[in-house]
DNA sequence: TCGCAATATTTCATGCTTGAAACGAAATGG
DNA sequence: CCATTTCGTTTCAAGCATGAAATATTGCGA
């Protein structure tokens, strides 16, 4: 009939459409993960902290009242139990401080203290900069391309 | 004299590029993280296996003859001490074995057990699969608008 | 009010990850 | 040859991450 090849359908555009968005997940994955293993090493030398506890640092500043626990692996993506480790150890450092909640006895209110949140605004300041450095070959519209496309991915997930 | 305004400087070329660099970058940490997760959920349920592991695997069936111990750890950009640990619990598992190296006692050479190469097989098909429907939000042209763009940030970096 | 499900958080076991230190083996330079 | 350096790998301590179990508290319905 008019059918292709069954070893290698003329361009089954379904496999190829996978494969595509296979390498393309390769590649998504490779970049983070560079651009990443970057940020994690200057956090470290320059800073003597973690991007986990950057990134609990830079919820709170955006939340001056105070988030409980839950709202903050809520928002992190991650679970409770990890949240717990990463505020004790900010606690810890006096960046962070653990408020009772009125009416609710097993809720915590996390908030940054004075001294957190200078250290982030100083922390905040850098990580911009190596983020512009590390994605210095992407010019204006490409990464508006790029938000574009990941915008998609996000809707499809 | 013909300057902007000192707060909000009209559009300073410099810094809106940075702001809008950062909000790429959070943006593809926010999605990969995301497809990540699903993947090693799904790892974990399908395949009692993680990321790590299979990460490992690919890396050995692209290589039938075997692969050091360092240059594993050189393929998937990871540490020594790590790749000790995941090849361990590889073989342990029956999947991956170690052989001495000809000539040099120091070295190991890793390679996929039979089982190993069929397991991964396996898993390699459905990987592929569940990549697909993750990102089932990107046509052909957006994947390779992604790609695109994705190959600038790594050329910048 | 009593019992019980739902909620907020912590604890725990397991595994990944790193960077540094330890170690044996190889290579190299007097 | 022997000392020193380099190399390949493992070991180690610390921290991140998960999912499940434990704890405590709240709230709801009979």
């Amino acid at each position: 009939m008019d059918g292709g090849d069954p070893v290698r359908p003329a361009g089954d555009p379904d496999r190829e459409l996978s494969k595509e968005r296979l390498r393309a997940w390769l590649r998504l994955l490779k970049v983070t993960r560079r651009i990443e293993a970057a940020i994690r090493s200057r956090m470290r030398t320059e800073f003597n902290t973690t991007l986990p506890r950057f990134d609990v640092l830079a919820a709170l500043d955006r939340f001056p009242d105070g988030l409980r626990m839950s709202e903050l692996s809520g928002l992190l993506r991650v679970s409770n139990g990890n949240v717990t480790g990463v505020v004790d150890r900010l606690v810890g450092e006096g960046l962070v401080e653990r408020h009772a909640v009125a009416g609710d006895r097993r809720a915590q209110l996390v908030r940054l203290t004075g001294r957190g949140r200078a250290a982030f605004a100083e922390m905040a300041r850098r990580h911009e900069a190596w983020v512009n450095e590390l994605m210095s070959g992407l010019d204006a519209p490409t990464a508006r391309a790029l938000g574009e496309a990941l915008g998609r991915v996000g809707a499809g997930g």
